[in-house]
DNA sequence: TGTTAACCGAGACGGTACGTCGAGTCTTGGC
DNA sequence: GCCAAGACTCGACGTACCGTCTCGGTTAACA
C-alpha cells in the first residue's frame, strides 16, 4: 500500500471494498493455508473485480501481509497489563500472544508470509517492523513500568527478551512438535526473568 | 523415497543422476528459495529428465524435503561435543547449529519446506521428526553426560529445552530483525542453563 | 445519436467536443486499425471522459460507424461527374471513389467496422444503408442522365452495376494482391459498360 | 505455422490434437462469429489445454486463417470443370464458389480473419496467397483448355478475371444488401465473358 | 552374443492459476 | 446538468509451471 496522495480527482477509492478484500484474504488463509489461496477466490468471495485487488497490492504477498497487518494490529492486542509485579506482566502478555497464536489459522498465515517473501523483499520489511516494533514496545514498557522493582542484569538487551518469548513459541507453532499451553508460556518467563534480572525476589 | 528391492532385470537406476538431483534442489532453493524453485529448471541443470525427477518423489514438497534432509544430515553434524563443562557442551553444539543456520540458503530452505506443507501434511512430518529428533538427542545425550556434575531442576522438559535454543535462532533468522552472532547464541546458552539447572556452579 | 431535445437545464453539450471526439476516432483507427482502437486512448486523446463517449454511443461499434459515415459522408464526396458520354460519368465516379478507398486508412475503417458487426446486428445495417444508396444513387443518376444515348441492355439491374463497380475494388482492397489503379479502374468500367448498354457505340 | 524441422526427440505433436483443435475453431467460428470466438472455449470443445493452442499458432488470427486454409483448401473445392464451353465451365467454378461462401459460416470467418490482420502482417499474406493462388490457378485452367476456341481480347490478364469473378461475390456477401444466388453469378460470368474475349461466339 | 526390459532425455500434453488488459459503468468534485 | 478523472465489475487474454504421457535411444543383466 502506497500513501496515498493522489489529488483528489476521480472516483475515490471504495473504503468498504477494501476492507472486504483483506477480511476475505484473513479468512481464506485460515481456512485452506497460504499456498492455496487463489486470488480469483478472494475477488469472487469479496463481491470485487481481480483487477481492483491488483490495483492496490502488487501480489499475493503483499495483499496478505497487510491482511495480517490488520489481523494483529496494535488496537486489537490486549491493553498493556498492569499488574503488580513483573512476573505477572509478563506473563499476561505471552499468554495473550500465544492466544493469538495457538490457531491453524495464525499458523497458516504466518509460515506462509513469512516463508513467500525473500529477506531482502521490502514488502516483508514492513511487516516485520510494524510487528515487532508493536511487541518490542510492548515489552519494553513492562519492563520500564517495573523498573524499580528490579534489578536488571547488565549486558541484558530488550531485543534478546523479544527473541527468548516469541522464538519458542514460533518454534512450537512451526514444528508443531509440542503444545502451546499455560505450562510452556509459563516456562518462557521463567526463563526471561531469570535472564533479565539480577535476583528478582 | 521408499527402497523397493525391485527384480534387477533390466538396466538398473544412476545412482549418480540421483544425487545430481539433490544437489541441484538443493543449489536452487538456497538461489533464489522455495517458491521459486522450477522443477524443469533442476532438471536442466541435473541434465535429467522431468520424468526421472517424478519416478522417485511425487512432487516438488517431497524432493525438497529429501534434499534438506540429506544437508542436514546427522553424520553431517558435527561430532557430539566433549568439552568439561555442560555450558561448554551447550555452547559448542549451539554455536554449530547457529553457524549451520546462519546463511541465506538456510533461510530459503527451512521456511521453504516449512511453509509448503500443512500441519496436517504428511511428507513435513517426517522431515519434522528427523530433523527435531536428532537435535533433541543432541541436547538430551548433552544432558545425560553431564548429570553427575549438575542438578537439574525438577520439572525441567528437554522439549522445552530444545525450543529454547532453536527457537530464537529460527526466529531471529525468519524475521532477520537482528544478528545470529556468538553473543546472541551465549546468552540463549545462558538461558538455557538457568532455567534447567538449580545451581550448577 | 438521437437528436432529443432536452430540457435546457443545466450546462448544454459542448458541440465541439462531439466533432473531436469523432475526428480522433478516425485517426486512431486509420493509424492503428479497428480493432486496435482503445477507447480510453480516444478520451484521452480528445481530452475527454470516458462517460462523455459513452454519453453519446453505446459502445465502440457505434462510434466508429458514425465516425466512418462523417468521413465518408456524400457531402464529403465529389459532385456528380456532369460528362459528356456515360463512358466518362462511370470513369469518374470510379476514379474518386477508388482515391477515397486507396489509403491504408480505408481499408483499416471499412473492413473493421464491417466485421466487428454480426449480419443481423442493426448498428451495421444503417452503415450500409447510408453507404450503399449514396452510392447506388450516384451510378443510377448516370444511367439516368445518359438514357437516352444508350440503349440498357433488358433485364439488367443497378444492384449489379454496384457490385461490378464496387466489389473488385474492395476485393483488391481486402486482399491486397493487386493495384488499385487507373488501369484497373478503366476495365472495371469497361466491364460494367459492355453488360449494361446493348451496343453503347 | 511452422515447418516442422525439429529433430524427433521429445514426445511427437499429436495430430489427432492438432486436427480437432482446427475443427473446433471452425465450428465455433461458424456458430458465433470471429469476434466472438473464445481461445477458452476452443481448448475446452477440443478437450485440449490452452497451451497446446498457443504453442503451435501464435494467436487467434493465425489459428483462424490455418482452420480457414483447412477449409477452403484445394482438395476440398470440386475438381476442375471438364464442360465444353469456356462459358460453362466459369458457371460451374462460380457456382461452387458461391455454394461455398453462401453461408452465414463462411462469410463469418471470411470477414473476420480477413479484418483481424493488418495488410502489413505476414499471416494473412499466407492466406491470401494460398487463398488466392487456388483460385487464379483454377481461372486459367480454364481459360487455356479453351484458349483455342476463343480470342482473349489483348490487354486482358487474369487477376482481373478473378476479382471480376469474386469480387462482387464477396461485396455482397459482406454488405449483405442482395442475394447471392444463380442470377447473379451467372451475371458475374457473363461480364468476365465480355471483357476477357472478343467475340465468343 | 543377442534379448529384453527398465532406464533415460526430450518435449508435447491437460490442467490450473497467474497477472494484465480493455469495455463499459459508476461516483466523485468542479464548473 | 455537463464534464474530466479515475475506481469499479466483468471476462478474455496469453504465460507459466505442475505433474503425466509418449517418443526414440541407451544400457546392463539375463539367456
Amino acid at each position: 500500500m502506497t500513501t496515498e496522495e493522489k489529488c483528489s480527482r476521480g472516483r475515490p477509492r471504495c473504503a468498504k471494498t477494501h476492507h472486504a478484500i483483506l477480511q476475505v484474504t484473513l479468512a481464506l488463509i485460515a481456512e485452506q493455508g497460504y499456498a492455496d489461496l487463489r486470488i480469483d477466490e478472494v475477488a469472487k468471495r469479496a463481491g470485487v473485480g481481480k483487477q481492483t485487488i491488483y490495483r492496490w497490492w502488487n501480489n499475493k504477498a503483499e495483499l496478505c501481509i497487510e491482511a495480517l497487518l490488520e489481523d494483529f494490529h496494535p488496537t486489537r492486542l490486549p491493553d498493556n497489563p498492569q499488574g503488580n509485579t513483573l512476573r505477572d506482566d509478563l506473563l499476561e502478555l505471552a499468554s495473550a500472544i500465544s492466544c493469538r497464536l495457538n490457531t491453524p489459522a495464525a499458523r497458516n498465515m504466518l509460515v506462509g508470509v513469512i516463508s513467500a517473501s525473500r529477506v531482502e523483499d521490502g514488502s516483508l520489511a514492513s511487516f516485520r517492523l510494524q510487528f515487532l516494533d508493536t511487541r518490542r514496545e510492548a515489552i519494553r514498557e513492562i519492563f520500564s513500568r517495573h523498573e524499580n522493582n528490579v534489578h536488571l542484569r547488565s549486558g541484558f538487551d530488550l531485543e534478546l527478551a523479544v527473541d527468548l518469548l516469541h522464538g519458542p513459541m514460533w518454534y512450537r507453532l512451526l514444528m508443531d512438535h509440542g503444545p502451546l499451553d499455560e505450562a510452556f508460556v509459563r516456562a518462557l518467563v521463567e526463563g526471561v526473568l531469570r535472564l533479565a534480572v539480577e535476583e528478582e525476589r
